[in-house]
DNA sequence: GACATATAGTTAGTTATGCAACTAATATAA
DNA sequence: TTATATTAGTTGCATAACTAACTATATGTC
């Protein structure tokens, strides 16, 4: 059907993420060093606000590749570390907008260059053209998964 | 220190890790339909199983990228599922020896079926050269990350 | 305007993850 | 041989994931 046979010993490794696990166990270490009690799920929440605040909890989840109930729970944690807060749009109220604190505004330079060290620590000898390499793949891997999912 | 600066746009695709999940969903989706009830990390267990059994709980934490304590629920789940049983090593009483039962044995075949077609969804269109590219990147990060913490 | 449908978010139930503290068995050192 | 340290596994606690069922609000159609 295709010509991506695998043979046994090479699948697992392929699909098991060992690698992105590593990457996220090490920010995590990374944010607990610093004295960051913010974990990498709760991040990613907070990156995408960074770049534009005042999201709805389905946007969110979209840019994070959550669904709905994980959103709901994630910022359920990070309203109660009072980082974020909920506020009901006035044009729809189902939905609502989610907006930074200003104890969260500070934390963006910080975790941004713990993010930052991490990634050097993770591609160290590793070149810009594999980099690209890597990056262009996966986002076809995930357009391969998704797109399907449209029709 | 390291010439691997991201642009701040750039940064959350590499950790997010999106390909891996969209493939892990891909999986699980893959398993239900075909009327199997083992979540993809149940799965990882098994796989390695089926190489070679009678691994420790440690052994068989370190093959699949997991702290013990992990291990030892997800072999909790596996045994209420029949799937598996501990039993205690004679040389070393510690030691839990995990083997699978006749009920996972015919699970092998059509799972490995099913993580084929998965993988030949999400590498359509990828070469076998970009595959490489990948798999050798994936195995050098977790080099980097991993290494380090024997020093 | 009333009824059916769709959408945003929440909740319940199950599985999985990591860390830290613990038990039991084994190995080492005095 | 007794005391100490190490190792394999378990348990408690917290966060997070997905599915499915639910509530509340909005939209669309007759």
């Amino acid at each position: 059907m295709s010509n991506n046979q695998f043979k046994r010993g090479e699948l697992y490794s392929v699909i098991n993420g060992m690698a992105t696990t590593a990457v996220a166990r090490r920010l995590q270490k990374n944010f607990r060093n610093a004295g960051l009690e913010i974990t990498i799920e709760q991040w990613s929440v907070l990156y995408h606000l960074w770049k534009e605040d005042g999201l709805s909890q389905l946007e969110l989840g979209n840019r994070t590749f959550r669904d709905k109930a994980s959103t709901t729970r994630l910022i359920d944690n990070l309203e109660k570390q009072e980082l974020v807060t909920r506020i009901a749009s006035k044009d729809d109220r189902r939905i609502n907008l989610v907006y930074l604190t200003d104890t969260a505004k500070p934390l963006q330079q910080i975790t941004y260059e713990l993010a930052n060290k991490t990634m050097n620590e993770a591609l160290q000898n590793i070149s810009k053209e594999e980099i690209e390499v890597v990056k262009n793949v996966l986002q076809r891997v995930y357009d391969n998964l998704t797109s399907k999912d449209l029709i």
